[in-house]
DNA sequence: TATACCAGTATACTTTAGTATAGTGATATA
DNA sequence: TATATCACTATACTAAAGTATACTGGTATA
């Protein structure tokens, strides 16, 4: 990150703004209740909607149909329905999607620090 | 993160809800529309109240003191009470707070690929 | 023919996040 | 004495995110 001491003597909002964007994207993209089990679960495995519906639990159909269509426009994850009878649709992350393991799992390394120190601070 | 490939045969709810804890702890922790702003503004320099107020520009007082509060709570924030007259209070990132730097990297780094591929996406 | 499963959609509602606007008490400055 | 600044707080509101519940059309199975 830019700080002061990378002799950026001074930042302008603007700056400031254009720097956070990229972060920004990426918290949007996994923000939210339901994202990250999403993601998670698929990173199983390729799983059908009513699959996922079951495996993650308190899920309603209405916010799995939602999120899964929002991550397969940003690329994600891709749906195919396969021409059995009935139709059954499975999902899967792209390989885009899988390199956001790399990020999650630096997010969760912090976390797992923080949760430590959370605890620690507690009692 | 744990993958089918890493050979782990099959996943529980409860398994996948232990996992994903500290990455929703992050995310709670610098989501929301303020946090990144503030905690970026920080790192480029100890600043008061006011100051904050002024240099992240559409923030009211009653959001930038909730999210101050929220992240001392959290121990990524410190608050100083100097006693000038009138008393100012500076804000600083802890350590802690400053470690955060790394993680706010990593995803800004997917994030800006992310935003080359959606542009070359849509045109 | 009746029932059930699949992959969702529709409508209405609640809850949470964020905004708008005004005001507080203490101190300093004109 | 009047006005301004600092560091907030209070109250009321709007917007966004998520929930509850019911339903759709297509296909398979008893």
């Amino acid at each position: 990150m830019k700080t002061a001491e990378n002799n950026v003597a001074n930042y302008t909002p603007t700056e400031c703004k254009t720097f956070i964007l990229p972060v920004r994207d990426v918290l949007d993209l996994i923000g939210g209740k339901w994202r990250l089990p999403i993601i998670i679960a698929l990173s199983f495995e390729n799983q059908r909607f009513k699959e996922l519906e079951r495996k993650i639990e308190g899920i309603t159909p209405r916010m799995l149909s939602k999120e899964l269509k929002d991550l397969e426009i940003n690329g994600l994850v891709y749906r195919d329905v396969l021409n059995t009878s009935p139709v059954s649709v499975e999902y899967s992350l792209t390989e885009y999607g899988k390199s956001l393991d790399k990020v999650i799992e630096t997010i969760r390394e912090w976390g797992m620090i923080h949760r430590k120190k959370i605890k620690s601070l507690s009692y």
